[in-house]
RNA sequence: GGCCCGUUGGUCAAGUGGUUAAGACAGAGGCCUCUCACGCCUUUAACAUCGGUUCGAAUCCGGUACGGGUCACCA
C-alpha cells in the first residue's frame, strides 16, 4: 500500500534553496538567558555574514510550560538588539507557519512516512517508568521493533495507542561533522531507539527539529553543545529520509562559574535584568559576542565591535569549543567604554532618568550629565553620585581635614572666609568665572589650588567624593545655593 | 557507569611544529590632578599531568587527572 506522496511533494516544493538560512528557535519561557542571546546573536551573524536569511521559529510544543507574554519578550529583545528576522510568525514567509504548535499534523505525517521507509517503527509498549534510574545502560531491544509491518498496522488500525520510535542500526558507526568540533564518530549500539512521535501525537523536540529544519531549508543548525550527543541520531534521521544534512554549529555554554551554567534559578541575570541594572544593549551584545568567539587575523587584537562590524567580520570558525565564564567585571568595562563613546547629548539623554531619581530640583541636567559620563560604568551608578544636589547631606567637620590638600579646620575656616566674598562678587556665574576667581584667590593667598578647592567642594557638596570638582559643582548649584552652603560650612567650622 | 566533548595567567582569549607564549578585563604601582574618575605609563600572572613522535611541541599521538554534556513519550 503505497502512500500518497502528494502532501510531501508539496511540502518539499516550498523549500528555498541556494542561500544560507539559519534559525533561532527559542521556546517561550518568558525571558532571554545570556546564553540564549548569544546563540541568537551567532545565528543571526552567520546569516548576515553570508548574505543569508535569518528565521525566527517558536518552539512551543510543550504546552505545559507555556508562559503568558513570553513570545513578546522574545520579539522585544530581538528587536531591541537589532537581530531582525526575515521570516517568522509575525512577518510570515515561504515556509509558514513558524510556530510549532501550528505545524503538528506535519510531524505525524512525516513520522509515518519514515515508518514506511523503514527508519522508524510503531511501538505499543507501556510507558516504561521502571527504567528511570535503573543505572542500566544496555537497554534490551524494544519488542515492537521486530513486529511485522502488517502486524503493527493491524494494531494501529485497531486503535491501540502507540508511539513511533526511530530504528537505529545495531551495527556500524555514525559520523557527523560539526563546524566547531570537527568530525565525531560514535558506535550505533550506543544510540537508543528514541521516541519521535509521542503517544499524544505530538513530536518530540528532536524530531520536530529535524522536520522543521529540513522543511524550512535551514543550512546551519546553531544550538547548544548539549545537543552534540544527539547529533548522530539526527544524521541517521536525515539519511533515512534521504535529505541533505545541514551544517551543525554547536556552541558551548555560558557559565556562571567553572561548573555551572548561567541559570535563572541561580539568580543569574537575563538580558532584561542586565538592562535593568544599567547596561546598554550595544555593550551587552559586544561582550556576549566575545564570550566564546574571537575574531582572527587583523581584528584579533580589537574587541570593540558594533553589530554592523560583527556582521561584516563574523566567522563561525572562531567560536570556541570550551565553555566561557560570564564575567560581570568585563561587562562593566565594555559598558563604560560604550558610555564614554557616546556624544554628550546622547549620554545626557540616557542618563537623565537616572539623575532624576535623586535630583528633583531645577538644575542643568546636561551639566550634571557632563560630570557623570567618564565616571560611571553603569547607568545605575548615577543616582548615588548626584544625591547632594537637591539637599546638602549631613556631614562631619572632619571632612575638611585632608592631608594631601594640606587642610585642617583652621585652614578651611580661612579659605571659606576668603572664598565667600570672592564668589559673592562674581557677576557672571559661569564655570570659567568661578574657576578664575578661585584660582586667582588661591594664588593671592599663596596656597596651592587644592588647599582652597577642598573646603569649597566639601562645603558645597557635603561629601568626600564627588563627581567633578569644586568649580563645576558650585556652578551647577547656582550662586545663592553655593553661598548658602559655604556659609553653612563656615559656621560648622566655627562652632 | 557507557558514550561524547573540553582543559593557555583570577576571567575572556591569540596561537594551528621553531614566538622573549599576543591583547583585553581584573589586581599592583606610578604620572596627571581642586576629591573621585577619565587618560597615560609600568608591572604581577598561564600552555592540567605523564609519556611518545620529532633536531625541535602549547601546537601531532596515547595514558592519567579534573571538569562538562548525554543516556526522557523535556526542550
Amino acid at each position: 500500500m503505497a502512500m500518497d506522496m502528494t502532501y510531501f511533494n508539496e511540502m518539499e516544493a516550498k523549500i528555498p534553496h541556494g542561500k544560507v538560512r539559519t534559525r533561532f528557535a527559542p521556546s517561550p519561557t518568558g525571558y532571554m538567558h545570556v546564553g540564549n542571546l548569544r546563540t541568537a546573536l551567532y545565528t543571526w551573524l552567520i546569516a548576515r555574514a553570508n548574505q543569508g536569511t535569518f528565521i525566527l521559529r517558536i518552539e512551543d510544543t510543550d504546552q505545559g510550560r507555556l508562559v503568558e507574554g513570553a513570545t513578546d519578550v522574545i520579539y522585544r529583545t530581538m528587536a531591541e538588539c537589532g537581530l531582525n528576522h526575515d521570516e517568522g510568525p509575525d512577518v510570515g514567509g515561504p515556509v509558514a507557519p513558524y510556530i510549532q504548535s501550528q505545524r503538528r499534523d506535519t510531524y505525524g505525517k512525516y513520522a509515518r512516512l519514515l515508518v514506511e521507509k523503514g527508519g522508524a517503527y510503531y511501538c505499543f509498549c507501556e510507558k516504561a517508568e521502571s527504567e528511570e534510574d535503573s543505572g542500566e545502560f544496555d537497554r534490551a531491544d524494544d519488542p515492537c521493533r521486530s513486529l511485522s509491518p502488517e502486524e503493527a498496522q493491524r494494531r494501529v488500525d485497531a486503535g491501540e495507542p502507540y508511539v513511533i520510535r526511530q530504528r537505529i542500526p545495531h551495527e556500524g558507526t555514525t559520523t557527523f561533522h560539526d563546524a566547531i568540533f570537527g568530525d565525531i564518530t560514535v558506535e550505533n549500539k550506543t544510540l537508543d531507539d528514541q521516541v519521535l512521535l509521542k503517544r499524544d501525537g505530538l513530536p518530540t523536540y528532536n524530531f520536530a527539529n529535524v522536520i522543521d529544519d529540513h522543511l524550512m531549508g535551514i543550512t546551519h543548525v546553531v544550538r547548544g553543545s548539549e545537543y552534540l550527543s544527539s547529533a548522530p541520531k539526527y544524521n541517521l534521521l536525515y539519511e533515512s529520509f534521504g535529505w541533505e544534512i545541514p551544517t551543525y554549529v554547536h556552541c558551548s555554554p555560558v557559565m556562571r562559574d567553572a561548573q555551572n551554567k548561567m541559570s535563572k534559578r541561580h539568580g543569574d541575570p537575563s538580558y532584561e535584568d542586565l538592562k535593568e541594572r544599567g547596561y546598554l544593549t550595544e555593550a551587552i551584545l559586544n561582550y556576549v559576542a566575545l564570550l566564546g568567539w574571537s575574531p582572527r587575523g587583523q581584528y584579533a587584537e580589537e574587541e570593540i565591535f558594533s553589530l554592523e562590524k560583527l556582521a561584516e567580520i563574523f566567522d563561525m570558525t572562531g567560536i570556541s569549543k570550551s565553555p566561557a565564564i560570564f564575567d560581570i567585571a568585563k561587562l562593566d568595562h565594555f559598558n563604560a567604554v560604550y558610555l564614554r563613546a557616546m556624544t554628550p547629548e546622547a549620554f545626557a539623554k540616557v542618563a537623565e532618568p537616572y539623575i532624576r531619581q535623586s535630583v528633583k530640583g531645577d538644575f542643568d541636567m546636561a551639566a550634571i550629565a557632563g560630570l557623570l559620563q567618564a565616571r560611571c560604568e553603569k547607568l545605575t551608578d548615577i543616582p548615588e553620585k548626584v544625591d547632594f544636589f537637591d539637599e546638602l547631606p549631613e556631614y562631619d567637620v572632619e571632612f575638611f581635614t585632608n592631608k594631601k590638600s594640606k587642610t585642617d579646620s583652621a585652614v578651611c575656616t580661612a579659605m571659606l572666609q576668603a572664598a565667600i566674598p570672592a564668589l559673592e562678587a562674581l557677576t557672571p556665574w559661569s564655570q570659567e568665572a568661578i574657576h578664575d576667581a578661585l584660582v586667582g584667590l588661591a594664588e593671592s593667598l599663596g596656597v596651592k589650588n587644592a588647599t582652597l578647592m577642598w573646603p569649597v567642594r566639601i562645603a558645597a557638596a557635603g561629601k568626600l567624593v564627588t563627581p567633578g570638582g569644586a568649580v563645576e559643582i558650585c556652578q551647577i548649584l547656582g550662586k545663592d545655593e553655593t553661598l548658602r552652603r559655604l556659609r553653612l560650612g563656615l559656621s560648622k567650622l566655627e562652632a
